[in-house]
DNA sequence: AGATTGAACGATTTGTTGATTATTCAGAAA
DNA sequence: TTTCTGAATAATCAACAAATCGTTCAATCT
């Protein structure tokens, strides 16, 4: 089994060098196959498919990112209104600049938001568990509190729907990005009508 | 120049009913022409091109989706909270039911989504002003008030684009979508740490 | 003169063919 | 038996030709 799962790197390490050298489309799976000295339909006791690789590429790399999401949740000597700052900010500025810089990345997530919608799915759920923590240490320091955290990290999600795959949404430069997530952050974290809401808290 | 004006609009109404029979793609503009009982090439002296048609025939429907925009965002007797939650769940469902139930208007949607991304910078400006009005009208009334009106309904905006056009950015349906920006539109109104902002007010 | 035409042009689309490629599986190797 | 192979298959893609269509403009009409 040990065995099993170095040859599954294996595979992904040789489609990982190929994919980013000539795209997704343009390698074959006789290709990778060669280069892990294997026929190409050995290929398919490791993984279900072509797709599949990519799946598994596109984890590995979104699993680091995730680590250090939460890291970044973590920091200590900052707000939580801080930290979901950063977050969101990390979010928005690793997406862009990988999929700014690295047209085969750009490739790969296209292909996969295509024929894997779910998968996209599956990220926003694990981002979504970082934000849910996020809350909890809100209320935890009595910054802020809400009733149904699940709920509120997905309308925090919906609502930065634009910035998480920006080049796919805008046309929007990074800066201008930036700019309008650092609106819609505050307009989230103070809301429209604090005064008016904080009057009806008063009245209550 | 009415005479010219009738023409153009003769030629409006004679390529919707190609366009929403046959779709944009598969009506030529020599069709359009016998339509009005003229020359292919004589269309272009009353417009430069297939796709200023297609503006056209977008721009004369949403004209109507904005004056009833108008017409809710001056609802008297409602706070303007609810006004901003009714715009934009009539945003939502007008979107969402065009793009449901006319596979034509989807098409046309798409092309000139594509072909002309200043169309939808346009589209959002006209609806930013009715939310600007919206904001004056909170200031006016003490319901909540914001610096600078006009950044601040770009940020609404920002923060409910998911909702723009539903079927292209999410495979939801249209409840779970109503779902999502009840929730999206109460975290906007009332943010998530309403009750430290208030008290961050009171200490000052 | 200005308005209109329709043939001509280049770009795009369509249809067709042949080649490539992902995937499978019967059988060979271990 | 279990592991692997590589030829067979069906689906997709690339390339090229033909046709179509948006657009232009010199010529024609009013």
């Amino acid at each position: 089994m040990a065995e099993k799962d170095s040859i599954r790197e294996q595979i992904v390490q040789a489609a990982k060098k190929r994919f980013s050298h000539f795209g997704y489309a343009k390698t074959t799976m006789a290709e990778v196959a060669t280069d892990c000295c294997m026929s190409p339909g050995n290929l398919y006791r490791f993984y279900p498919g072509k797709l599949d690789i990519a799946e598994a590429i596109a984890t590995e790399d979104y699993s680091q990112h995730l680590e250090h999401m939460r890291k970044l949740a973590i920091a200590p000597g900052k707000d939580v209104r801080e930290r979901l700052h950063d977050l969101l900010f990390e979010e928005l500025r690793r997406t862009y600049t990988k999929l700014e810089c690295h047209p085969r990345a750009f490739e790969m997530a296209l292909v996969i938001s295509r024929e894997r919608p779910e998968y996209a799915n599956w990220m926003l759920a694990e981002e979504r568990k970082i934000l849910v923590e996020l809350l909890d240490e809100a209320e935890r320091r009595g910054e802020f509190t809400s009733d149904n955290k699940e709920f509120t990290a997905e309308m925090v999600q919906a609502a930065t729907m634009k910035f998480r795959y920006p080049q796919l949404w805008s046309k929007l430069t990074l800066p201008k990005l930036e700019r309008e997530l650092e609106g819609v952050i505050k307009l989230l974290i103070n809301g429209l009508c604090p005064h008016a809401r904080a009057r009806r808290d008063a009245a209550a």
